[in-house]
DNA sequence: TATTGTTATACTCTATAACTATA
DNA sequence: TATAGTTATAGAGTATAACAATA
């Protein structure tokens, strides 16, 4: 909330004066800007390290799959290959991962990190897991697993 | 997830053989996907009525809030005000909503909404009803008290 | 001086079509 | 013919600086 004159309306907190009642139903509402402050925040903690938001989910999930292809990365990641490409170019072209032809399919890319990319990941994944923590202090523990929980049943509504 | 090859790993469902044990530990990456997969559903829900996800969040918030000004609709919609002017001036060519000088501050303009506005506010509101009871028909309802809570924390720890 | 709305601009993320080289 | 990676491109959201009119 870009304003000071914040205060808390049942259990939604809204700009002074402003009648949200409708908005407080919505899900999307309240996604939106709590995913948009973790974004933000994210952005600036990662911006030191030459990272954003879309190369650091990359670099942690080629880290923990060495040898991880193009096509894969792109859906786990749910982003579009084309897209994927240009994330891979900046990750590459620091230094951080290598793409390898796959003997066995010669269209494909296998993708590692090399030793500066893992330590990079290390650092970057310290200052992201200190990062949340800082978000879920006023949840119990209890309701952080059950808030994942939840939004991995949003995410897997998809298919539904 | 893009993939047909998912399958549950603990709370976590992923692309078929993709490790995300790194991955799983992360809100961001929790929300960011669950986020895309509203955003990306709403968007065509929206799209047949000439809305989009940013006109039709100001629309509902100038129904409900009637001579709201500009700013202040920026300020609730955490939206910077030079984005605010596009999404207005989409509002109001399409005949929804009116600017109108604010007499005793005449750098202001006072937010209305038109019937067709009104109107049209009201489908997509019920149209967006429909679209998150999907999303959520796999949650206990007190579940999902408790997640737009979390949202609520989340969003508003970002000045914490 | 400060604020409201505005213009211009730039960067990121997302999405689609079409190409190439391999299978 | 189908797939992996690529290129080009376009749309939408977001962010900052600077300006005119008004307070």
């Amino acid at each position: 909330m870009a304003s000071s004159r914040t205060h808390s309306l049942g259990t939604c907190a809204v700009s002074g004066g402003v009648n949200d009642s409708s908005l407080r139903q919505f899900l999307g509402y309240h996604m939106k800007r709590a995913y948009n402050v973790l974004r933000s925040d994210l952005t600036k903690l990662l911006e030191p390290l030459g990272l954003r938001i879309t190369t650091y989910s990359a670099l942690t999930l080629i880290v923990d799959n060495p040898g991880i292809r193009q096509s894969e990365l792109a859906d786990a990641l749910d982003i579009e290959r084309p897209n994927m490409v240009l994330i891979l170019d900046d990750l590459e072209q620091n230094g951080w991962i290598a793409r390898e032809r796959v003997p066995t399919d010669r269209r494909a890319y296998a993708l590692t990190a090399t030793p500066a990319g893992k330590r990079l990941c290390k650092k970057a994944v310290a200052l992201d897991q200190q990062h949340e923590a800082r978000f879920l202090s006023g949840l119990k523990s209890e309701d952080v697993g059950k808030l994942v929980h939840a939004l991995n049943d949003i995410e897997n509504s998809r298919s539904a």
